[in-house]
DNA sequence: TATCTAGTTTATAATAATTCTAAACTAGAA
DNA sequence: TTCTAGTTTAGAATTATTATAAACTAGATA
């Protein structure tokens, strides 16, 4: 995993979405997708761990545009669960999550690990757009 | 549908909650529960509905406290949906809904509308509070 | 029936998440 | 190098909700 060659692809990756690659897009970037596994965050999360041991801060507005403008483009998807707080989600494909209550983390439920054998077709005029099930967990 | 005797009827279901039965909590059963079909709603809505028309308002501090009070009486249901607004089901029956992105509404599906032929046990020490599916739809 | 008090209502303040505003800054085209 | 549209930022505004504390009231008790 070289930084550098990440680095190359985000910048790319954000001019082909008419993005500008700013430093502060590009250290989200990093932040974000210099990773193997799923990534499940809220803006608050986000900022704390972008913010930590940095001298150079990105700021809170940055931290809000800059996820709305991924999600926008397609690099992030929001995860619906809470009633206070918006979640976002690395992992762009269509999939279900278990939320823990008290933990209040979603963790990944494959696309294949819920089979829906019956489902309702939508009121006329109306088509589905999302069925992605949040199995609420707690101890 | 005799008014009067279901009012005698909340009083008894307040009282049974450790509820007094006051002029603001008998009159938003009334208008929450003098009605066949399942209602709902958000606390703006709701505040609306009680105050539109009325000389004696009920303040909105007492509909949030009321719609506190009876959700954990188990009157009310909350349905985890919107991003940023809590909303509350007459229906407290386990059941799936669909909600509309755009009129920003919800609509029961009754339980044995949808079927889960497969479920993923939860993580360990975990398990399961919840299982509603919201279908988000659109035009 | 009058008194008393814990529970309730209410206006208002406080909080939390998010969005808006407008000035300063900067990427990158020309 | 210059220029400008896009971006960042601090701070104000907004929205939903919760907290505070004073006034009110249900209903138990004298
Ligand atoms: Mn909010
Ligand atoms: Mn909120
Ligand atoms: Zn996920
Ligand atoms: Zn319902």
């Amino acid at each position: 995993m070289i930084i550098s060659d990440n680095l190359k692809m985000y910048v790319k990756k954000l001019r082909s979405s008419n993005l500008r690659p700013t430093k502060q897009r590009l250290k989200i970037c990093q932040y974000l997708f210099d990773r193997d596994k799923t990534f499940h965050f809220t803006v608050e999360t986000l900022n704390k761990k972008i913010n930590k041991n940095r001298a150079t801060k990105v700021s809170l507005a940055t931290i809000y545009n800059t996820v709305e403008a991924f999600t926008n483009a397609g690099y992030l998807k929001e995860i619906l669960t809470s009633k206070n707080k918006s979640y976002y989600d690395t992992n762009i494909k269509s999939h279900h999550h278990f939320y823990d209550e008290g933990s209040k983390e979603l963790t990944d439920i494959h696309y294949s690990q819920i089979k829906l054998s019956k489902v309702p077709t939508p009121p006329k005029g109306k088509k589905i757009k999302n069925l992605e099930v949040v199995i609420r967990i707690q101890k």
